[in-house]
DNA sequence: TTTTTAGTTCGATATTTATCGAATTAGAAT
DNA sequence: ATTCTAATTCGATAAATATCGAACTAAAAA
C-alpha cells in the first residue's frame, strides 16, 4: 500500500515536471516544429525558424531533454533534437496528434 | 493561412494555460481524487482528504475552473466540483486513464 | 594557427506562483 | 438576531521561471 502510494507520488513528480515543460508557448512551438518536420533539428535551425535567441533556445532544449520529451544526438559541436515518442505515449497518449 | 496560424496560436494559449493548471502536484491530486471518486466533491471535502488549507484549495479550484478542466455546481454556499471531460478529451485525450 | 561556428553558462531582471492565516461574504440553522 | 458553515479574497512571502546579451568552450574550417 505504502509502496503504491509512493509510486503514485513519484509518478506525479514526473507528471508535474512534464506539464511544466509543456506549459510554455515557445516549447510547444518547438515540439510542433519537430513533430511536423518529422526529422531532427538543430538549435540554430529552431532558433531561426521561431525567432528566439540561441541562449533561450538552448535553455528550452535542455528543459525538454531533462524531462525526457526529447532526444539529443550529437555530431561534433552540433546537437540534433528529436521527439522522444515513448514519453509522450506513456504520459500523454494522443497528445501529439492534437497539435 | 494567417487565419490558421493565429488559430494555432490561440490554441497554444489555451494549451499553455491547461498545462500550467496541470503542472502542480496538488492540482493533480485533486484531479485524481475527482476522477477516482467518480462524483462531485466540495472544497472542504477535498481539503480534508488532501490535507491542504481551505484557502489553498479554493485557489486551486479556481485555477482548474478557469481553464475549463472542471465544472462547478452550486447549492447554497456549497460548491460541488467535477471534471469537465470534454476539455480533457479535446486537449489531452487518454490522459485521465493514465492516472 | 587564426577564425568561424554551435551551443552552453552566467548575471541580471521581471514576472509568475503556491502557500498560509486572517478577514470577509453569504447563506443556513438555531 | 445570533451563530455556524462554506468558500473567497487579501496581504505577505518565498520560490521558480523566461528572457537576453555577454562571456565562454570546443570543434571545424581556413
Amino acid at each position: 500500500m505504502d509502496i503504491e502510494i509512493s509510486q503514485q507520488h513519484q509518478d506525479d513528480q514526473q507528471r508535474v515536471a512534464i506539464f511544466k515543460a509543456l506549459a510554455d508557448a515557445n516549447r510547444l512551438r518547438i515540439i510542433r516544429v519537430l513533430y511536423q518536420a518529422q526529422r531532427e533539428m538543430t538549435c540554430s535551425e529552431v532558433g531561426a525558424q521561431l525567432n528566439i535567441s540561441k541562449s533561450t533556445v538552448s535553455y528550452h532544449f535542455k528543459a525538454l531533454r531533462l524531462v525526457g520529451l526529447t532526444n539529443t544526438r550529437q555530431v561534433a559541436q552540433t546537437k540534433y533534437l528529436s521527439l522522444q515518442f515513448t514519453t509522450f505515449e506513456r504520459y500523454l497518449p494522443g497528445f501529439l496528434a492534437t497539435l
